[in-house]
Parts: structure tokens; sequence; C-alpha cells
DNA sequence: GTCTATAGCCTGATAGAC
DNA sequence: GTCTATCAGGCTATAGAC
């Protein structure tokens, strides 16, 4: 697919970019199209001609996430099945650290959770992750060290003062406190 | 005939309910005052009539949360030093589980998020109860791991999927899994 | 690609009757 | 305490000029 390159392809791509700024502080409902096409110096029917609905911009801004995410299912899939674990829980670590403020900021916005729900493809995507971690059979407490787990992944990517922490070491902490805090299916590996 | 059904007071307090019910599915921003008064059966005067502002609502929402936090901090400072740590840990955790939807679903909006930022006694409470798990003078590493304790609190009360799980198993494993995840200050007292 | 102009709806908020 | 009626302004979205 020959994309052409220049103003008029990266345009999309700036408009995106500023709307996850400004959804990741205001949320999606407190961000409204006057406020994109002023952060950038544009008008709101400009606006419109990049994308038809402000639920189009929405989707635009989440999607790399599903991909990604889609990305590590597969990738912990085909991966031997005593290594599965820890692929699917790297390339989650990895994920939040490369996008911090887009997404975690998007999960707990509560249009995207409503997007999110309603995308079957997405939640397929998760069910395939949550059994890399707690199998197709969990217990309650399974499940329940899962979802605390998951709550440490994303406050990493939300909270301001994680940022100025290096790379390495939120990378380090993330992984042990997941390890800590997740069940093993497969037999634990000792450090 | 004419006499008033309740306690005075009352319907302001029906009307906060709702309120928190439909801010914690749709956020601050998503929540008009028409979807409050329809979800009362009355017009959005009569909202204006206990109210004076929506952003009034909003405190009214979120101040008993605030009050219940000075009180763990009061609780957990006027403990022996060496039981600090656990009072102000079951507190929260026991806060988290009483509101359940409240605390985390408001915690994570983000026009609460900003109120709270401005709120001075709030910032100082939150700065008292930090103390309170990572000492006056924590690390970056502490700072991290407190944040990432604070991430599993706030999900066990948000995630719709932990509503069915009971009290006491939730409460344990909440307990435990910070624990794990925090470090301690105060030397436990083994040796 | 960007603009101006505008439509139609919904918002927060106000005034006054009962 | 609740209602009807109303306001000015912001919202998403559309139409058409340049």
């Amino acid at each position: 697919m020959g994309r052409p390159v220049g103003p008029r392809g990266e345009s999309k791509a700036r408009l995106v970019d500023a709307a996850l700024v400004l959804i990741a502080e205001h949320g999606v409902s407190g961000t409204s199209l006057q406020m994109i096409a002023d952060s950038l110096g544009i008008t709101k029917a400009a606006v419109y001609h990049q994308f038809p609905t402000k639920a189009e911009i929405v989707r635009a801004v989440v999607s790399p996430v599903i991909e990604r995410m889609e990305a590590i299912a597969d990738a912990a899939e085909a991966a031997p099945p005593e290594t599965r674990f820890d692929v699917a829980l790297e390339g989650l670590v990895d994920m939040v650290i490369d996008k911090r403020d887009s997404a975690a900021a998007l999960r707990r916005d509560p249009v995207v959770t409503h997007l999110l729900e309603a995308d079957e493809g997405y939640r397929a995507t998760t069910a395939r992750i949550d059994a890399l971690f707690i199998g197709e059979n969990p217990t309650q407490a399974d499940r329940v060290a899962l979802i605390l787990a998951g709550g440490t992944l994303m406050v990493s990517g939300s909270d301001p003062t994680l940022a100025t922490v290096d790379r390495e070491t939120l990378r380090a902490v993330l992984l042990s406190s997941m390890r800590a805090l997740l069940p093993r299916p497969h037999a634990p590996r000792l450090a």
C-alpha cells in the first residue's frame, strides 16, 4: 500500500496524537472537537474533513492499543508452552511502558470502556490473554489476582509521577510486582 | 397530605446517590443534570433547587471519600508506631470494600482528579497516608511501589467482576497483595 | 485541506407560578 | 419542593466557497 508521505498523510496522525493528549487529560466526554481543533490551530470543520464523527476519532485513538494486544496474544500463543506466561507478561509491560499516558488513560475512560465492551474482537483478545495467565478454568482467587495485577499495569501508565521514572527501573519493578501478584499455572521458575 | 414524606435532607441524599451511580458509569462530563433528574423522575429545575451548580453536586459526591481518608490518617497516626502501617492499610482496604463502585470510580475521573488536585486538604491527607506507608524520605523505588499498590486498590473498587466476590475473600486478597507490593519502612518485629 | 456559515440539539443555569 | 418556560452558549454535524 503506497501511502502518500508528507503533510497530507501526517495530518490524520497529528490529529490522533492531539486527541490522545486531550482525552488523556479531560476524558472523551470532556474533550470537544473544538478543543482538538484549537490544539492543532485549525477549525472544527477541518477536523470533520479527516474523521466523519467524534466516535471515529476515539476509535482511531484506541485501535493501536487493541492491535498491540492482539499481537501480544499471537506471540504468546505461538511460544513454547513453558514460556507463554512470561512472553505475555513482558509483552503487556512493554506495551504499557511504550504507551505510558495513552494505554492506561484510555482504559479508565467510561466511553472507551463501553466502546471496548461492545467490541467482540477486543473481548476475545483479552480473554486469550487472561487465559495465558490464569488458564482456561481459573478459580475465583485467580480472577481476583488477575484483576489486581491489571490494576498495577493501569496505574503505571496513568500516574504522572511515574513519567519521570526511567524505563528499566519501571520495567523491572512492574515485572516483579505482577509476578508477585499472579498465580503461576505453569511450574514456577525460581530466580 | 401536604406533609413531607421523610426527614429533611433525604431528597438531597437521594440525589447524591443517584448522581454517584451515573457518574460511576458515565463519568462526570458524561453525566448531565438531565440524566440525574430523569433517574429521580424529577426535572432539572428541581435538581437546581437542591444544588446551585453541577460542581457542588460533584463535591457532595466526593466529600465522603475525602472525610473517610482523613479519618484513616487520624486513626493511623494516633496508633502506636509499630501498628501504624497496618492500621492505615486495613483502613484503606475497608474503605474501598465499603464503597466499591464509588471510591474508585471517582478517582479515575479526570474532573474529580482535577478537583482533588486543587483541594489542599485532600493533598495534605494523601501526603499523610503516603508517609505512613513509605516514610517521610522515600526512595524512588518506594514511590513506585506505593503507586502500584494504589492501583490494586483502585481496580478492586472499579472492576465490576469483583462486585460478586464476597467481602472476606476480597479483603484478604487485597491485604496480602498490598503487603506483597509495599516495602515496610518500619522493620517488622522479627529478630 | 482548510475555511465560513449554519442547522438543530443539548447543556448548565435562571425566573416565577403553585 | 416541584413545576413550566426560557435563556445564552456549546455541542456534533452539514453545506458549500476557496
